[in-house]
DNA sequence: GCCGTGTCTTGAACGTGTTCAAAAATCTTT
DNA sequence: AAAGATTTTTGAACACGTTCAAGACACGGC
């Protein structure tokens, strides 16, 4: 009565159908669950949910937004909280774990065409940039808010948050395959490379390796010069930090 | 005449129907092409195919054997000539992208399936074992084969063939997503951080890092143990490597 | 030679994701 | 309110990967 519009019907069709879809992956998996039974589960015909999705993966885009807020909803609390760099980071990660808990049955999908270059799934396709961009700025906070004893470098500073990204894409990938109970491994995994990520953050900054931090940011940055442009959009900082991925190795 | 058997007709029938395969997928694409238009290319019936081959993903299966081959024939004789670790590294990773470049178009489809943790293309998945296994024995070779300065520990040696995999996994995920021209992006991050890496074991083997070592390489071992039993296969190596993935991030 | 047992081959049929022209519902304009 | 335009909805149709029962073939034992 009072509230202006609400949401119109279209809104709410489309709603229905995701919803009804996304509890569907979630119970009986991505693959098992067939376009025509979310239609029936929802009321709607077959054609009708391809009116308002593109495609079945185009779905999973909204899931991954939808894992995000999620995500940001249970680290808020801890960066409120805590103020040391590792605090910080270790409770974002087991936040992100912890939401992410619930899909790990039909969690498979995620990467298989998230890896796929041609999939709109794919982190570095255009139609991600949004979920990238909300994600890297958590990370920047994550960082940003943190009292470090060393100060870290300026120039190591805006790439943090872009290697923090892919770090966490690691680890991810890693739960994917982590069938131990309760994902310990992942868990197991996180709180050591926090660790090791947060002295390595250290070490980078003394001016003893600076040299060589220099070296790994110069490399970022030409693959960045490299890359055509993206999109027609703000000249993206997009697919540097991959190097991340394969760079170090011990 | 004078040899002894030769291929069976079955043999040969497979054969023709990889090769077949194979072909069309390096021209059309992974997606673009169906599993009728193989069958009828290779003058056989849709359904002899599936007696073959278990699925359109299991011809992908043989595909990577194919390539590792490849790419063992490549790097050979820069093993041979090679003695620096850097140099082995550099020429064995060189190769490797020089032998998958002619396949970059169908490449998607490689790590799509191969991040799924069902698919049996996934790289920790039972059916990859041989491939990973001779694909790890390959770098252990570089790495054995090499005259460093510093001599590595012996804790690190044991794991590095396995955290080199994942780099060398790192690039190949990059390379899939490397639109520029002539891979020039790949390369470039090649050179760099075989480069980096190579300092990176250096700085590993000093004593004065060797808390930090330790560290990561008990890390490993606990992940390890926390797997469960793979195959009833010899207990395998299988998973502790992807935390090198994660692990380091700077 | 013939039979039986295994290997190889076939094509029709199923269920899937996706497309599309047309119908229905809704909104806009007169 | 009628007419037109736009948005939403429908279900039939398509192409694909995959399965399967049944047939064709090869070969060793009688």
């Amino acid at each position: 009565m009072a509230d202006v519009t609400g949401p119109s019907k279209s809104e709410q069709t489309r709603a229905l159908i995701l919803d009804t879809a996304l509890a569907m992956f979630r119970e009986r998996g991505f693959e098992e669950t067939t376009m025509r039974a979310i239609a029936e589960k929802a009321g709607v015909s077959l054609g009708n949910a391809y009116y308002y999705f593109k495609s079945k993966e185009h779905m999973i885009q909204e899931f991954y937004m939808h894992t995000h807020v999620e995500h940001l909803e249970a680290a808020g609390p801890v960066l409120e909280r805590e103020k040391t760099l590792k605090a910080r980071l270790l409770g974002s990660m087991r936040a992100k774990v912890d939401t992410l808990e619930q899909y790990h049955a039909f969690a498979g999908i995620l990467f298989k065409s998230a890896a796929d270059p041609k999939s709109p799934l794919n982190p570095f396709s255009p139609e991600s940039i949004p979920t990238r961009k909300e994600s890297t700025a958590h990370f920047d906070e994550v960082v940003r808010g943190a009292k470090t004893k060393l100060r870290i470098p300026a120039d190591l500073m805006p790439e943090l948050a872009n290697l923090i990204w892919v770090y966490h894409m690691g680890i991810i990938l890693f739960w994917i395959h982590d069938k131990s109970a309760g994902c310990k491994r992942t868990y197991l995994l996180v709180e050591h490379s926090v660790d090791i990520i947060v002295k390595l953050i250290g070490i980078a900054s003394l001016p003893l390796v600076s040299p060589l931090r220099k070296r790994v940011l110069k490399l970022l940055a030409e693959l960045n010069a490299l890359a055509e442009p993206q999109v027609e959009n703000e000249s993206e900082t997009k697919p540097e930090a991959e190097a991340a991925v394969s760079g170090p190795a011990v």
